[in-house]
DNA sequence: AACCCCGCCAACCGCTATCAC
DNA sequence: AGTGATAGCGGTTGGCGGGGT
């Protein structure tokens, strides 16, 4: 049984947005705030499919969107929240402010894919290409959870709570928690003669970021780490934003 | 100049999740 | 609990522009 479409196709515009439009959806959007799309553009005269009104805002109108090229730092983060939650795009645009899910989604599959794959990486698995195929974790949700272990992948300690029943199969009724990088306790960082740790966002490359609070960094919240929302250095994998 | 190829990215489509009744 | 409506997500498509021949 199909989904009864969102809106009327012989009445609608597709394709590229106009100039007349989009003022029309703006206009409509800071009188009225977002939400109800379905009504929306009947409300603000447009010809649009509230779904298309919905991703026109989201993708690109929307005032507090970055735009313009990717950095670097930007760049090795996407990484690393890819190899930890795979094609979860809005999850990953949560933690890029003024990116879009649909952005990254872009820029992964034209341009970080390819370096991966320059540096010998398969950016599916985030393993060397030649390395022999293994098992790979899929981060998934269940609250039926009994079983706890640990594996570290790409510098991250994950929980995994397994159900006893459902164990050959990964993707089904696992609980993931993510926590920071696994450091050896008898193993902290010395500089100048001083004990001092690396905080997750610098363990990233992202020394400057605000969520480095490493006694290296230039913020002050205490102990443990507080990087991608992990309160006291675990990330319940359920907590993250959403946009 | 004309044509072709390819990469980029905005937009669409189909699906699932969530909510209201 | 069942059903329909709506919102949101991720995969895919197609138009456009730039570079190469």
């Amino acid at each position: 049984m199909g989904r009864s479409p969102c809106c009327e196709k012989a009445h609608t515009n597709k394709g590229a947005w106009t100039k007349e439009e989009d003022d029309r959806l703006i206009a409509y959007i800071r009188a009225h705030g977002e939400g109800c799309w379905r009504s929306l553009p009947k409300a603000a005269g447009l010809l649009r499919c509230g779904k298309s009104c919905r991703l026109r805002w989201i993708n690109y109108l929307r005032p507090d969107l970055k735009r313009g090229n990717f950095t670097e730092e930007e760049d090795e983060l996407i990484i690393k929240l890819h190899s930890l939650l795979g094609n979860k795009w809005s999850l990953i645009a949560g933690r890029l402010p003024g990116r879009t899910d649909n952005e990254i989604k872009n820029y992964w599959n034209t341009h970080i894919r390819r370096k991966l794959l320059s540096r010998g990486i398969d950016p599916s698995t985030h393993r060397p290409i030649n390395e022999p195929a293994q098992e790979v974790t899929t981060i998934s949700f269940s609250s039926a959870a009994v079983k706890v272990e640990e594996k570290i992948t790409s510098g991250f300690v994950i929980k995994e709570e397994k159900s006893p029943v459902r164990e050959r199969c990964p993707d089904l009724n696992l609980d993931l928690r993510i926590s920071p990088p696994y450091h050896h306790q008898s193993e902290p960082l010395k500089t100048g003669g001083r004990t001092s740790s690396i905080c997750f966002a610098c363990s990233l490359g992202i020394q400057n970021s605000k969520d480095c609070n490493c006694s290296n960094g230039t913020s002050s919240s205490g102990t443990g780490y507080d990087f991608l929302g992990l309160k006291n250095g675990v990330l319940d994998y359920r907590s993250l934003e959403m946009k």
